[in-house]
DNA sequence: TTCGTTTAGTAAACTGGTTTAACGGTTGAG
DNA sequence: CTCAACCGTTAAACCAGTTTACTAAACGAA
């Protein structure tokens, strides 16, 4: 009622000083407190000032061994954590990354994305760091979304996967200064962390030629992914050094999904049903092919062998088991994360990591029709060349080329 | 230098209000702002004052249209972004979800969690809020950083997915009155959204014994799980309705991955190789069950038929395609998110939600062997119960019991 | 003894919003 | 023609930290 009843907050704070014998329930006459200890009763408890306890939390040293002690054992004794928020709004940083994925249905399911999350998730974890999940569906792009997390202060940096060279607003965060590092995939001269694809696919070649196949096919995707175009070229250039002309009709595009790579190899066949190899972008799509080839009577690895690109989990518990190039997807998250902190923290270098790649041999993989009788009569001489079951193909390949 | 030339605040905005023509790049004579347009800038400019503002970016009915209007203008025309971290610390919200998973290996990577998290994002994102990731790793909840989620105001409430009986920790959000919501679990009383396993159960049940089978095998998982436990009793409830002893030789422990469901399958074809069905607690058991018993030289689904529970996406395209209970866990994921959001902003019902599963028909369920013989002769009579494809065996069950 | 130089700690500005009590002006009832 | 009620707006307290410029005390050298 009477104006001068609202005192200053210094006022108030110490009134309050000299009345309430321990604090954290009443603050000054007028109002009750929302219970969670601040940095302010700290100080008062500790009988130093705000800014002290302060820099005790940041483990300055300007602070004596003494003080520090003593600041340490009130915020023990009262429970005390700082508020985040509050950290973050006078601090430098968020201590948050943001995972952006395209807008496929259920992205978060998907084995692939969920490789690179779990790495990027336990790096982050490490660091210090929270991870939030964003999704770039076509209206949240218009609304300039993916620029707020940073506008905002939502995060600190965000790191993208499953992109392309379509997908123009990638350069948006370039623009703004905005920290990103993109993960399994290269787009213009953007940061990247990327498994070495060009590696992958001449092991899958290499595998597929030394069983003797003439006749290879590759179910491919998303011709605008630098590295799916990567494996196409490595694809050419394999068949090519083997003497083998490029046929356009040997190429099909999967989509990246199942019912996509069940549909390539359907053409595939149809249109040549010579094939007796199939190199597929993605696991999905190898999974889907040999679907399809079963469902149309044919023996998946007799007839015709596959050969997958990613090594999800579940790809050595389908029937056959999947002869695959595996992707450390999960490692490649983790170092974009951290890598990406690095950028935060101020460093200027240009990310651009390659992680090696190993070829996991399984059942989904055998010797070419012609030769397994062949090799049926000459067995007395020397032993097949590949035995089934999951073994790896180790390390880095000689990779030869002109 | 001199002691009086450090202002306080109010002299020196006063001051730069007749200075600064048009502000936004110095503040006042000493100190350069950094960039972005805040709450101040765009009330100078509206020639209101800051509250105005707050008040018309929350929409308050105190506010003449006129001066919301104007007050609109200037932010569009300054292109101002209120800073959420402010927003949070001095409001009731956070606007932040965490999901709470177990300490699995890349647990993100698993499709079963990825549909759950996936609903949850679509469904916080139309809600307005972020989702952050966390995994209940051991060190994790001693150093209770779970109630740290609460405690330094990083989220609003959590989802949990994955947990049972045994994660103790969970009875540590209700005593600090932390808002959360079990996902696809019950524990205790606590608030939940679930599938309705026992629907499942006997959707799967009605399925199998409809088929002639009488040696029903179970492959369940963490028995510390009610919703597993309900899985376990309508099974052997349904096999004694239908005339069946339960059988402790019948049963076997999967531990909900891929390679536990086949050594699972094994040990119970060892002990009983007259079973000619199984049904799995979830899909991963379900495969890994298919997978062994192929190696075995079975043939799934002629001498046994395997009944997942999941329905995740690759099971459709695994070979044979798995029959299997849907699981509404996107939906699930989303109702949980819409309920939590609901405790949050102060409604105290208990969330106790349990939405109906259906069964989907593929190839891995046939007759039972003993019938398949019969039905060949009898076949000009009338046709076989059950066709193969992918047909969903709709709605409610009728689910008689006592 | 006196004058720099550390050292340890603090007051106060600062981050950028929300919210509440109050205020001046207009309107309606008595 | 008052007085009360209402309406739109605002000043200032408030959220909870960080950071900077300053100061008092202790120290060492001249």
């Amino acid at each position: 009622m009477l104006p001068d009843q609202t005192l200053p907050r210094e006022a108030a704070d110490s009134r309050n000083g000299a009345d309430a014998p321990r604090a954290s329930t009443t603050r000054n006459g007028l109002k009750i407190t929302t219970d969670r200890v601040n940095i302010r009763e700290v100080a008062e408890q500790a009988k130093v000032s705000v800014a002290t306890v302060s820099l005790v939390l940041n483990k300055s040293p300007r602070i004596s061994r003494a003080t520090s002690l003593r600041v340490q054992k009130t915020i023990n004794d009262l429970g005390y954590q700082p508020n985040r928020l509050a950290q973050s709004l006078s601090g430098r940083y968020t201590y948050s990354f943001a995972i952006l994925l395209p807008a496929l249905r259920h992205a978060f399911a998907d084995a692939y994305f969920g490789e690179i999350i779990s790495g990027i998730c336990d790096r982050a974890g490490k660091m210090g760091y929270k991870v939030i999940l964003e999704q770039a569906k076509p209206q949240y792009i218009k609304d300039r979304k993916h620029v707020e997390l940073f506008e905002r202060r939502f995060v600190d940096g965000v790191l993208c996967a499953g992109f392309n060279d379509k997908h123009r607003f990638l350069a948006d965060f370039g623009e703004c200064k905005c920290p990103m590092v993109l993960v399994d995939n290269k787009v213009a001269s953007m940061d990247h962390v990327v498994c070495d694809y060009r590696l992958g696919a001449e092991q899958a070649l290499n595998a597929i030629l030394q069983l003797g196949h003439r006749s290879v096919a590759l179910i491919y995707a998303a011709p605008e992914s630098q590295t799916a175009r990567q494996v196409a070229e490595v694809y050419a250039r394999k068949l090519a050094d083997a003497g083998i002309p490029f046929d356009k009709a040997l190429t099909e595009d999967g989509c990246f999904t199942d019912i996509g790579g069940a549909a390539a190899a359907e053409k595939l066949m149809k249109r040549r049903p010579d094939i007796t190899a199939i190199l597929a972008n993605n696991d999905k799509m190898a999974l889907g092919a040999i679907r399809y080839l079963q469902t149309s009577g044919r023996n998946v690895p007799k007839d015709v062998s596959i050969v997958g690109f990613d090594d999800l989990q579940h790809s050595a518990f389908a029937n056959p088991s999947l002869t695959t190039v595996h992707l450390p997807l999960y490692e490649a998250g983790g170092l974009a994360c951290e890598r990406l902190l690095e950028r935060v923290h101020g460093k200027i270098d240009r990310i651009s990591e390659n992680l090696p790649t190993h070829l996991v041999l399984r059942e989904s993989t055998s010797l070419a029709p012609i030769l397994s009788a062949a090799a049926e009569s000459a067995r007395q001489r020397e032993p097949a060349p590949a035995t089934p079951g999951s073994q790896r193909v180790g390390g880095h390949d000689d990779g030869n080329r002109g």
